[in-house]
This record gives C-alpha cells, structure tokens and sequence, in this order.
DNA sequence: GACTGCGTTCCGTCGAGCGCAACAGATTCT
DNA sequence: AGAATCTGTTGCGCTCGACGGAACGCAGTC
C-alpha cells in the first residue's frame, strides 16, 4: 500500500482542507470522511457536508444516504440535516466485545474484582487521552460492562500514566497537552510528571491519590502485547476511604498480577 | 426516499446470510457490509469477506484497506484477518453525546440518580434487544458515562419491559424470541408475559426484581417523543436490599416523574 | 520441495459514481 | 405578497475511479 498518492496533473482539488482524506477507495473514502465531520460537528447538512470534503452536493447526498441505508447516520427531520445514528453504537457494541483486549481481560478482571472487592478497568491510549474499553464493578450487582468514549485525562488517574509510560519521547510529547489541575493534588509540573513516569516505569504500576478527585484512589498496571509493547492499562479503583495506604500495597500486588497473567495471554513472554 | 429495496433478481449474494444490501453507492455499499460482517463475526479474512460479499478478493481488500486507514477496522497482526478497529468506539462516543434524547436526558438522569442515589439508565430498543444508551451512577465517584452496545434481555428488565409495551402486535412477536430464564423470578410464559405487559401500559411503569439476577430490583418509566410513541426507557436499578418493596412506591414516582420531563422536553404534549 | 492457502500488488477495462443542472419545499428579505 | 435564496433531492450523460483477473511473496502442510 503507497501512502502517496500522486497525481500528476489534477488541478481541480478544491483546495481547502483536506483533513481527513486518506488513501483508498474514493468514495468510501469519502464517505467515512463524512462520519468524522459529523462526529465532529454533531450535525452537518449536505451542502455543508459538500463544502467541507470538497465535492459536489449530490455526490455529499448519496454518499450520506447510502450511510443513512445502513443506519450509521439519520437525519434530525424529513427533510434536515444529517448526526451519527445507532448503527454506529451496534458496532461498537461488537467492537468492545470482540476486541480480544477485553475478551482475554474478562475473566481475570472478574477475578481482581471479587479479590478486591473494587471495580476494575481496562483502557487504552487513543489520540492524548485514555479510552475505556471494559469495566467490572466489585460487589454491586450487574453492573454492566462496555462503555466507551470519555476523554479520561492522562496525567490525573494511574491507567494514564501507566500508558504514557510507555511511549517514547516524541509520542509523549505529543500525546501530552497542558497539565490541567483537578486537585491540588494533581502533578502539574511537566518535570515533576515525567519524574512520575520514570518511577513508575521502574516499578510497573502507578497509583493515583486525590489526582483526579478527591476521595478516589486507584492503581493500574501495564499489559503488554507480544512485543512488550504497553497496549492497555488495568485499573482497580474505589473510594479512598477503603483504599488507604497500607491496603494499597496488596492491591497493587493483585493489579500488576492480573496484568501479567492478561499480557501472558496476549503472548507476551511467549515460552 | 422509499424504505422499501427490493431488489428480486439479486442472485449473486451467496445465500448465506445477505445482510443489509441497501441501495446507494456501491463501494461505500460494500464497505458497510464488511462492517456488519465483522461485527457479525468479529473476525475475518480479506478472502472471507470477498466470498460473503459476492466480490473479488482484491476489491474486498482495496474496501478493508480504506477502513483501516480510518481506525474502523484493524489486523490483528502484520499479515492476519480483520477485525472492527477503535475508530468505531470514537465515533460511538461521538453519537451518544450529541444524541440529543441523551442530551435532554443527562441533567434530569443525574437529578434522578442524585435522589435515589442509585444508578440511572437510558435504554433504546434495537433488534430484539436493548441498547444503553446513558448511564449515571447513583453515587460512587468518577462513573464516567457513554457506554454502548451490550445486549440486554427484554424480557428480563424492566427498561425491556417499558420498551416491549411501546409496540403493536406485530412488531412485538417480532422483537420477543424465546424467554430465556435467568432465575427462578424470571417470566418465561408467553402469556403471563403479556398479562405483565398489558399492567406496564397501564400503570405506565415496569418493575423487575431478581428477574435477571437475584438481588437486582429495577424500575423504569417511558419517554415518548412529540407523537407519543415509546423512544426510550428510563430507569433506576440497584441492589434489592437498598430497594424494599416499600422503597419502590417512591422510586416509582421519582422514575415516572423524570420520565415525563424527559418526554417534554422531546416535545411530548406540548404547550 | 511441491503444494496450497493466505494477504497483497499491479494493470487494463468498463460501468459505477461523479458533477451538472434542474426541482421542490422552507425560510428570509424586501 | 412575491421574490430571492437557502435547503435537501433527483435524472442524466460523461469520465474517471473502482473492479476483476492474474501474478507475487510468504507460511504452513502434506
């Protein structure tokens, strides 16, 4: 596959922006674009739709009815403007559930949240933030799972340094913004954070007190892919009153374990 | 625009299962297909695809191709089969947040949840089964929302129950498969089944205690869009010991009373 | 080592998708 | 009221982009 893709005499290209154009198909292409706009606006009419990929309205319109066919978008009125619609949530109901991330971290979250007693999450990096892809709550009954899609600061909660300290420098200095503060106790200072990601590189796991909110206390550890590579966080989670500190040495114990045993499924250590 | 698409002489679809052929752009067409493939399968090969589609190896790659630079679909290794990517899960996020019945829920969810103090739910009907759409927890910290996907029996819940009593006659034997029974509480007789939805229509309500789990009581109420019909369930859930039958009067009225405000704010009995 | 499966790439052809232009409602401006 | 101008929508020819065929490289397997 060639990432450029050269056109040696195609003077026509409107020249705006042109975003979210990869290679490809072109329509589907196109029409995927348009997904991103709409996930980006929230609702955009055709000829907005048009302008914005740099192509005809018509051409906008079947593109946008041909996704409305399949339900993964739907117009606000009859005649209106056009948002995400559910199918898009139907198949991210079978992305979480197929994803093997989750389904080889199923059980053994099962297992960490009875052990101790506290709700359980695996999440991933995606574009400078962290995204939850499972949870399993201690004790309470049927809490469901699968959830997806908040933005999850990095440098507040221990799933996000678990998996800021695994890139190298230019992806963290990419993937970290501004280091917003939500208590006094979250790290601001971008030396003393990278300070953080060192030790907890070293020690292979985070803990995060008060960072995020005060009351919340967590710990998560790295999984890691066949190549070692950091490709999830796993957290236990809960009210600080029942994590304190002299508990939070057990359950750091029981977190980096799970993570081993899921990243020992994934293939990491292969034999 | 007609609903409707049949397309008679389609012989070329090989028989197994059609999926969703809608008319439209061809290219984007497909590439939606591979989607409800995936998530159908949750994991195929190029040559898989291109036999389920009627097409040629080659076109099904170029259209997988196309889906992976837009993080829709991803491989599992370097030169493996296809699965559905995160790139749905951004969008998914995308959808629910701007959703507005979710956006018109949100602050009468978290009063709701805030009076209970327990977990707030809003569900939609999607084929045969439920789909959350929301979630805001009763009180326990940092329960970030926007979850998607699982599927929930109808049956068994009360979210399905509402959801189920919002049909006729001929969509309901549609949606209703068999009643799986998933505790001894759980109503698997066909008739006393519809005797149970015929007192939700009436009451305007649905309660379920230990009917999917032992020790989970849930109480759910409709919201209905400006031509009355049922759109969404909502409904407050947590553990029996917390929810007495005599706590669930009150409940009740809680649930039914946020429900209402919900259904005016889309437009229901307006002015 | 031949064979058979896979995902991937290149290439010439032809039909599918494109832009154009016209249509039909809604809204706004005069 | 009427006109001007938005909007989304639809036929229609032309052309370029997507298609299928075939070949390639790599892994297992007999």
């Amino acid at each position: 596959m060639s990432d450029v893709v050269e056109l040696p005499d195609e003077g026509a290209t409107t020249g705006l922006s042109p975003a979210v154009t990869g290679a490809g198909v072109q329509s589907v292409d196109r029409a995927l674009g348009i997904l991103e706009v709409l996930a980006r606006t929230g609702e955009s009419g055709v000829t907005e739709l048009a302008v914005e990929l740099g192509v005809h309205k018509s051409t906008a319109f079947r593109l946008v009815a041909t996704l409305e066919a399949h339900r993964l978008v739907e117009q606000t009125s009859d005649r209106g403007r056009y948002r995400l619609g559910m199918g898009i949530l139907r198949l991210a109901g079978a992305t979480t559930a197929r994803l093997d991330l989750v389904q080889e971290a199923r059980p053994i979250s099962r297992q960490l949240a009875a052990d101790t007693g506290e709700t359980v999450n695996i999440a991933v990096l995606a574009e400078s933030s962290a995204l939850y892809l499972d949870q399993v709550a201690g004790s309470s009954a049927l809490q469901p799972h699968n959830w997806v899609g908040q933005h999850i600061p990095l440098h507040a909660t221990s799933n996000g340094k678990v998996l800021l300290s695994g890139l190298d420098e230019p992806d963290l200095d990419a993937a970290l913004g501004k280091l917003a503060s939500y208590t006094p106790h979250t790290i601001t200072g971008r030396a003393k954070f990278r300070d953080e990601l060192a030790r907890v590189r070293e020690q292979g796991y985070a803990v995060a007190v008060d960072e995020l909110e005060i009351g919340l206390t967590a710990v998560a550890a790295p999984i890691r892919n066949a190549h070692g590579d950091v490709v999830a966080s796993m957290s236990v989670s809960g009210p600080s009153f029942r994590l304190p500190e002299d508990r939070v040495g057990e359950v750091v114990r029981l977190v980096v374990t799970a993570a081993v045993e899921v990243s020992h499924r994934l293939g990491w250590g292969h034999r």
